[in-house]
Order: structure tokens, then sequence, then C-alpha cells
DNA sequence: CCCTCCATTTTGTGATCACATCTGGAGCCA
DNA sequence: TGGCTCCAGATGTGATCACAAAATGGAGGG
């Protein structure tokens, strides 16, 4: 049998999930976008119920909105709560970051280098979706060796909701070189320094989102 | 119109999940239970596509477990798992309790002390749901203050995933007296005593679940 | 006594339909 | 122009059905 893993096998209703949660969390859907259930069916080929199931799944992780008639949009958020968001994020990923300090040999590092050179590529491309994207890949990479699959879904969700409001805030800041602090966030890997490691995440996790809410 | 609010209102679907992640989050149901979408259905008099939704919902939460074959049952936490849930306890509830320090007016610490009566009581009836639940009301009353609806909402999913787990705890330990931590935090509060209050919530948040683990 | 195999039953998935409600805008009046 | 009413189309909800895959349970053989 061997696992086939075709990329885009499983039940529609999954599909559609995990397809229109990468959308989400990367950007690509701009704050207050209205979906329906007829149309998402049309556009995937599915009828409306694995459409259903899909958009229930990300309302539950606070992906989409659902206004009290039913409709369905994504979430245009108040500043209070990206502020809460934010602090949420300063809380979970320092620890994360933390756990994974002393399982993070020098070949992982490299690769988080790596991935800041790609960062400063979709910088220069002005591709915000692509700016996203490479950024959490930077976290994700580093998170995933703290071995704590609750609290990394936990930090995946909070980075969920805030996907669209990120493309919209993307907009607004006109980042021309790579964020600081991930710089930071390498050199404190590279010298084993905990606290350096802990200041650095928080620092980076807050950076963008506060000139939003100020 | 007047909101009427009939407590059994709305779609059945979100009847269903209300229902279902109470039951769930009191521990009413042990760990391993199996559901089916038929059962289910008969239970409340509802045909499939209801439950579907609402499970979908739960699972999401991780208030449900998921095998490959679809099939759901309530989960069976391995330690790590529980350890870990109890480090985002530990991170998050302390957080909680600071940012609602300020605004804990004597009243509130009042009505948190009679909650604590009552859960002596739950004790003594050898009520494991009852206990969970007047437990979590304790939280739950001090939380609110905290205008932190972000970070509520994901503490209480931590609350859902440790449900089943906590019922199956509460037999071990033969409880016979009400957790003093609780006490601590009610004299934090009226002291005004943040750092206190940041351990005391923290030593109540693990101190039943590392037993489990040890 | 335990294991294997196969038929039966159970179960999740997805499509389709009927229905109640809501939305959005045209048309009208002041 | 501004605000109101009203209706046609769009939308979410739930029931039912057909289907494939998986679990179940018992017969048969080692």
């Amino acid at each position: 049998m061997l696992n086939p893993l075709p990329e885009g096998a499983g039940a529609a209703h999954d599909r559609l999930y995990r397809n229109l949660r990468s959308r989400i969390m990367h950007g690509e859907l701009p704050p207050g976008e209205a979906l329906t259930l007829r149309g998402i069916g049309r556009d995937y080929g599915v009828s409306m119920t694995p459409v259903r199931e899909a958009m229930r799944r990300l309302v539950a992780e606070g992906a989409l909105s659902l206004s009290a008639s039913g409709r369905i949009t994504t979430p245009a958020l108040s500043n209070d709560r990206i502020e809460e968001l934010a602090a949420i994020r300063s809380l979970l990923e320092p620890e994360l970051a933390v756990r994974a300090l002393p399982r993070a040999h020098p070949a992982l590092v490299d690769r988080m280098e790596a991935i800041n050179t790609a960062i400063a590529e979709q910088i220069v491309k002005h591709d915000a979706s692509g700016y996203i994207r490479t950024n959490l890949e930077f976290h994700r990479t580093l998170y995933l060796r703290a071995q704590a699959p609750a609290m990394l879904a936990m930090a995946e969700t909070v980075w969920l909701q805030l996907g669209p409001t990120m493309r919209a805030l993307y907009g607004r800041l006109n980042r021309t070189e790579l964020p600081k602090n991930h710089r930071l966030i390498v050199s404190a890997l590279r010298a084993g320094d905990e606290p350096g490691l802990r200041l650095a995440v928080r620092a980076d996790v807050t950076q963008g989102l506060r000139l939003l809410a100020g």
C-alpha cells in the first residue's frame, strides 16, 4: 500500500478545508470577504454538503466569521482583538522557541537563515502573500523542533485568525528590508542564549501588529 | 422581537454543538467513548446532517478525535499531551488572572468564594462532573473580568480537550478537601498581589495534572 | 484454543431536494 | 434628495437517499 498521499487526496470536505485554510492563513483573502456555500461548491466542483463541513471547521478555528443569519465572511478584526491575538502570540511563541532551543542543531539554523533570504526575495517582489507564507515558515521550522504539537497548533490557530488582517497590514508598512528580529533570533539560537531568544521572538511577534493598533 | 432566547433555540446543529461541548468539557463522557452520527441523531431526534456539522466543529476544537476512517471518539490523551496542555494552561491562565486583577472588585471575589464552597459540596457528594463544572466556573468568573475574549476562548478550548481526562483523573485522586490554591488565589486578589496571583494560578492549574503524568 | 476468511451490518461521505429566511435594490412617496 | 415598502433572487438549514469503505461477528480450519 505504501501511503500514496497524492497531495489532493482524501475526503472532499478535507481537501476544501486545507485549501481554504491555507489561503486564509497566507492572506490571499482580504478582511470582510463574503463566502457562500454554493459559490465555493461551484468553484471546487462539489455540492454544498462538504463545503458546509469545511466552513464549520474553519469558523470553529476563528478563520472565518459567522453572522447571526449564518452568512460567512473573512474576519475584520477590531484593534482590541488584534492586540489580544498579538499578546497570545507573545505568550506562546517564546515558549515554543525556548523548547526548541536545545534541539536546534546547526543544520536547522542554516535552514532558517535560508528561509530568511527567501523572505527578502518576497519583499523585493512586493508579494504580500509570499511574504506571509515564508515568514510563517521561518517560525514553524523552529517551533516544530519544540515537540509540542498542541502548542504549535494553538499558535497556528492565531496565525490563521490574523491572516486576512496581515494582508491588509502588509500594504500599509511598505517593508523594504528583512525584519532585524529574525537575525536576532538566529544569533540567539547559535549562541544558545535563552533569554535573548525569548526577547527576540517576542519582539518579532509584536512588532508588525503594534503599529496597526497605534 | 426582543430576543426571545428560549435556551434551546437556534439551529439544530448549534444546539447539538453546545450540548455536546458542555458534556465533554465537564467530563460526562469517559475518554475513548465512540460516537456515531446516526446514534447522536437518534438521541436528539434529528438527521445526520446537523450532527455532522456539530461533530466537525467539536473535532476542530480538539474536543473529539477523528480516526483515519472517520470514526469519532472522545480523546484518550497520552501523558505527553496532558503535560503539554497543562503547560498551555500555565501560560494562559496566569496572564488572564493578572489582567483581571485590577478589575476584580470585592463583590467578584465574594462570588468566587461562594463558588469555592459550592466546590466543597461537590467534593462531599463525590460528583466528578459537578466538581469539574464548578471548578471551571471559579476560573471563568475571574477570567471574564480580563476583557480578553480570544484568550479566554483559547483557555476554554484547552479545558475542553482535557474534559474526558479530568473525569478519569478525578476518580484516582479521591479528593477530600478544597484545593488550597483556590484560597491562595482569593487572598492574592484581595491583597492586589500580582506575583502571588500568578504563582497561585499556575500552581492550581498544574497540581491535578502532574500526579497523573508522574 | 487461536487464527483466518467472508458475509452482514454499521458507518461516514456526498448529492439533491424542499423550505424558511434574509438580502439587496427597484420603485414609490414625501 | 432622502427614506420607506415590497418583492424576486440568493442563501443557509435540514431531511433523505445512494454508495463505498470499514467494522463486526461467526463459521471453518489449523
